[in-house]
DNA sequence: GATAGAATAAGGCATATGCCCTATTTCTAA
DNA sequence: TTAGAAATAGGGCATATGCCTTATTCTATC
């Protein structure tokens, strides 16, 4: 029996590129390609799934926000998940969360049907270069020393998202109370909150985990 | 005879995917798919290429520059580009330099089909979302009211790009200055230097940039 | 040899940030 | 109904930024 695979992704053009690397292969079966979290998560509710790779960067519900509600309610799926980029502290929340596979979509197709396969097999896929910026981070906030929750299990809000969404579009603290209608030194709050979370210190970080994490408007 | 296509794209997913898209149509032929902006010149300058559809953000030479190249030395090749982003701003370099289309990674594959079709034809193919985001934007920098230069054709130095990449990573002027062994007040000319460059005034608007532009590390 | 661009550096200053606080109100889940 | 988030707001202050300015040195290129 083939290995039943679902792809969410927004990009049609790189879910089709995915489900064609599966294609004529008696191994894998690509039961369905979404455009989101949500619609991941419908499927995942009616339809049999062995696999769920999940692009972290997608618009409606994201990818990291979809692989925990598919780890919390579906036990039986395993979850991989792609992006284009490789980033240490995001890997460590995903295994925290109970990801099997992260990989970069510069993966090239034959190692990404290996790592497919590996993960249904109960194996760990995560992307080497990946790998080796998590075993070089060794510093003192790194989870494997402490038991400290990482970034993204740090939860933002709606506002808090919301507020970043202004901030990446480079809004000051001014612009973004005068679209909110709020005072700036409420902003000021809420990206002291933020930064607390995510633990970073300058806007340039956050703009980085916005981009990286699909906060980008 | 087909329209001879050439992708570049350092996604191997994506440029599979978009291979998918014209497969088994007679009336298009994907003769290339490489990986940077240098290989797809190289195949350029040896083979028949009608159309080169390229990814904006590739290492070793970025879509932009490749877009460059090919259409000073190359008139009979029409240029596409392909982004994550739809970004005003891009696009009116785009068409300064000289390209055809502009197309987000979030096109239908039918959608692309008719847009390379119509670029072939010497027809513009812009994204819907983009050429809305330019007739939106009528600020006085506007470059259909002044002849000025758009930010992109003022070119960056490699020096400043290098900037751009420490800033991008989170890194304070004074942080870049001891990686880079200059002294702080140097690179604080360089990051002003660039925002006179990019016309933007923030850090997060340079993060921004260099998201969507592949400066990143 | 002159000129221009690139990289270097710094004075000076207004603005924005990052981050301690404390505090109130509103909403929500236990 | 009550504890705990979440959102609101501001005092206060150190640091970082954004952006003028000028200036030197080192290549290229003409």
């Amino acid at each position: 029996m083939p290995i039943k695979i679902l792809i969410a992704d927004d990009h049609p053009l790189i879910a089709e590129g995915i489900k064609n690397t599966f294609e004529n292969l008696n191994e894998f079966e690509v039961v369905a390609t979404v455009n989101n979290g949500k619609e991941a998560i419908e499927f995942i509710e009616k339809s049999l799934v062995d696999v769920a790779l999940l692009d972290i960067n997608m618009p409606v519900l994201d990818g990291v926000e979809c692989a925990k509600e598919i780890l919390k309610k579906h036990k039986h799926v395993k979850v991989a998940m792609l992006s284009m980029y490789q980033e240490a502290s995001i890997i460590k929340s995903l295994i925290e969360i109970g990801v099997k596979g992260y990989m970069l979509k510069t993966i090239p197709s034959d190692e990404l049907l290996l790592a497919i396969k590996n993960i249904y097999d109960g194996k760990d896929y995560f992307n080497a270069d990946v790998t080796k910026a998590l075993v070089s981070d060794d510093k003192p906030n790194s989870f494997h020393q402490y038991s400290k929750k990482s970034p993204l299990l740090q939860e933002l809000t709606n506002r808090e998202k919301e507020i970043i969404k202004y901030i990446s579009q480079g809004l000051t603290n001014v612009q973004v109370g005068e679209k909110l209608f709020i005072s700036p030194r409420t902003v000021d709050t809420h990206r002291t909150n933020i930064m607390k979370k995510l633990e970073i210190h300058n806007v340039a970080s956050l703009i980085r985990f916005a981009f990286q994490n699909g906060l980008t408007s």
